[in-house]
DNA sequence: GCTCCAATCTTGTCGTCGACAAGATAAGTT
DNA sequence: AACTTATCTTGTCGACGACAAGATTGGAGC
């Protein structure tokens, strides 16, 4: 079976993976604005009008990449928040380590993921994805002031998220530290996270 | 002199003006995937070609606008600050009001402002209008604790900065307060304001 | 194994886009 | 008044997203 080096058979068999990944891909190499589906058809090796069988839209195709960004991001947050051991504000701190790891990765996808273009989409996969991943946050917030009242812990929710957007945001844009080391730049996001959840914990009636 | 409303006189004679500011207008109503030199030229009662007189590319164009949002924004952040009296503390809330103030009336002129796109213009004018509302900031920033070490004021421009900004990012995207009224979103944005300060203030050695 | 159907992919087309070229018009200079 | 330069026009190019119509293929039901 399968013939795999078959010369280009009519039926690719897996397209609309093939579109996602050569999106993604493009994506970062071009930015948002020098993507296009005639580039990713072209480079899954199909004609230009292909993916219209599997995506009915250019905007369709850049939610699904977005949508699969959340789950990549959520995946790199619970990773690191696990190697970060078992206090919970280590915890915290981990998954803002993971946060923005992803972001580093990948700028132009997660720009895509908040960007007001993404907010259009519109489709509910990428709103339970984009909601899956707040959620691991605002757990791991509550979990380092269980005594807070409600509304305390939901603006430390907001904080906390904001602060660590922020950051990486601003330093992916080359807003900050942009003439700084990579080494010099992880210990400043350190710095801004550790600020971070000393004001959450102050701010929650602990210590 | 000046029959001002003869039919269409060959020359323009304000062009340029007349082109960054449909296309500030048309930004906010399209995004930025919906931006269009054409549409501005059109919007401005010339021909799909006239653009290019005043601007070498739509990216020029972009560059332009985006340098004038800079300035907009620095005359709200110094407006707002004035307008909040004399401690510093209270001066830092201020400036971020007017921050935040700016990023909710102009959401998308905000998001090119401050996106991986507008860093690959690299106009000098583009540059030097950022690095002026940096400033600003960073004076703010260092009146709150003029105490503290150097490295502690830069960490705590980071953090400020990153705070206000994620926070306004994350409102405008939808990803924060979605479902809230403008007047909830106020109070959630000076909440995560007043927090920013008391951390910056702590952190900075102050009380 | 055969037939038929639906999914998949093709080529071809339309209107719009950014950029460029060449020519028309107006404003300013000498 | 003649010349020069800036400004704006029409016309064109290749590339884009979307749509239409036809070719190819895999699989369901018989």
């Amino acid at each position: 079976m399968a013939r795999a080096k078959a010369e280009k058979p009519y039926h690719h068999g897996e397209l609309r993976e093939a579109l996602v990944a050569a999106g993604r891909k493009l994506l970062e190499e071009k930015g948002l604005r020098g993507f296009t589906l005639r580039e990713c058809a072209r480079r899954a090796q199909v004609s230009h009008a292909a993916p219209a069988h599997h995506f009915a839209s250019i905007d369709d195709l850049l939610a699904e990449i977005a949508t699969r960004g959340y789950r990549d991001l959520t995946t790199a947050m619970t990773a690191e928040a696990r190697r970060s051991g078992g206090d919970a504000a280590a915890r915290l701190v981990g998954q803002g380590v993971g946060y923005m790891a992803f972001a580093a990765a990948n700028p132009v996808l997660f720009q895509l993921m908040f960007s007001r273009e993404a907010n259009h989409f519109e489709t509910p996969a990428l709103a339970a994805a984009a909601k899956s991943a707040y959620h691991l946050h605002r757990e791991a917030v509550e979990a380092v002031i269980p005594q807070a009242s409600g509304d305390v812990k939901e603006r430390m929710v907001d904080f906390a998220w904001a602060a660590v957007h922020g950051f990486i945001t601003l330093v992916l844009e080359g807003q900050l530290g942009e003439r700084d080391s990579p080494r010099a730049l992880k210990s400043r996001g350190l710095a801004a996270l550790s600020a971070m959840v000393e004001a959450v914990v102050r701010a929650g009636g602990g210590r």
